[in-house]
DNA sequence: AAAAATTTTTAGATTTACCTAAAAATTTAA
DNA sequence: TTAAATTTTTAGGTAAATCTAAAAATTTTT
């Protein structure tokens, strides 16, 4: 069983694992908006545990038994993010703070009656895959909008930020998951990217290209 | 903002303050499986803060905020209860442990929006009052079903226990919230009931009649 | 391959919520 | 109304998770 911070801890080496194979400890201390010797500590703890392979200096790697446990902490954050949005009318930008709470809710029962009735979804409200009870997670297949050519098409399936600022600025221009969209135009001047909805036609900055994902439906 | 352990004090003290004008220490003390001395550590620190009055050696009340506070928790507690046995079919003796976890997510928005959700419930699975967002409660008559004389008849909307192994002797017995029943005999013996439900006759113990309320409709 | 810069760890404190043991106050009983 | 029993508080300590400042190891630069 572990506390509420090693909880945090495991789900933060796991995100930053997705990147690099060891993880170092200032990176954690940012994630985690702590100081580097507060990190090294609960990495001795955690590594005492058995939940982290840790060699001084050279950060650390989460156990089969560590990963385990950080994937069971994202399937539960992921499924409440569902839950707030599908069932209490919250925004995508709204989630984050509440499911960060609501993760650490220590039942199987209640996580699994969940799941179920949300209708065993496979990702969240930003289109982030769902692992399953066992902690398999769907294949998904994106490619970042910014790498589509002019005349690509495809349909938004999930972003790469998830900052409120971000969310509702892609709400305001129409770019929500599921919408259909081509690639009409790239400007040479400064990357910008122009997009064809079923609708209307709306201009994005190349940075916020880079973060949208898309399940392409092949080349022109 | 209180921490996780300081709302488990007020919640504590506010229901035994239900029976008792002034709150011991060693009631505090046994009902959260704690020592004498420790309650009297977080007692200080809540007379502190403005959340209860406290004098050596008198006990403690709670001030209004504390009230409030207290209130606003087991409004959250309730309200879970009802959306894990209405929504995730939960039965209403396995909800108690995981809303004592879930009443200390702290987002009103979240619980304004469950409170809709749920349809605005005027209880929770056990008949207990749920306080609106103000901290109202709504009036309620209860009367213990012990007190009811023979010929005597009401609906069952509440009970006075909630260990699981009470809860789940009712449900066998058929004696759930909303059912109607008649007293048909009380044993001199051993003070049981004979109670005569819609469709059949069962027998209770005087200990197990002490626990289950009743709304009256009248007398015989 | 030294020197400089960066990263990481150690050492020693702090805060929160506990604890035990002993002292003090209050209540109950003789 | 003392003595006995009970309740409550104080005093001193522990474990978890944090911190600052300084030391040690590693990496980068020259």
């Amino acid at each position: 069983m572990q506390s509420y911070t090693e909880e945090n801890y495991l789900k933060t080496i796991y995100h930053l694992a997705e990147r690099t194979t060891n993880v170092q400890t200032n990176a954690i201390a940012e994630q985690m908006q702590t100081k580097p010797a507060s990190v090294t500590d609960m990495i001795k703890k955690l590594a005492d545990k058995g939940l982290v392979d840790y060699i001084k200096y050279q950060g650390v790697t989460l156990t089969e038994i560590g990963k385990n446990t950080a994937i069971d902490i994202v399937r539960k954050h992921r499924l409440w993010e569902v839950f707030l949005v599908d069932k209490l009318n919250f925004k995508w930008d709204e989630v984050h703070d509440v499911a960060e709470e609501l993760e650490h809710i220590k039942s199987v029962e209640l996580i699994e009656r969940l799941d179920e009735f949300l209708g065993f979804p496979k990702a969240d409200p930003h289109g982030d895959p769902i692992p399953d009870k066992n902690g398999r997670f769907a294949k998904t297949q994106f490619i970042k909008l910014i790498e589509l050519k002019v005349g690509d098409s495809g349909t938004i399936t999930g972003v790469s930020q998830h900052s409120s600022a971000f969310l509702k600025h892609l709400e305001k221009l129409g770019l929500t998951l599921g919408k259909q969209i081509q690639i009409s135009d790239v400007t040479d001047f400064d990357g910008s990217v122009e997009i064809k909805l079923s609708d209307k036609q709306v201009n994005i900055s190349r940075e916020v290209a880079k973060h949208i994902l898309i399940s392409s439906n092949g080349k022109n």
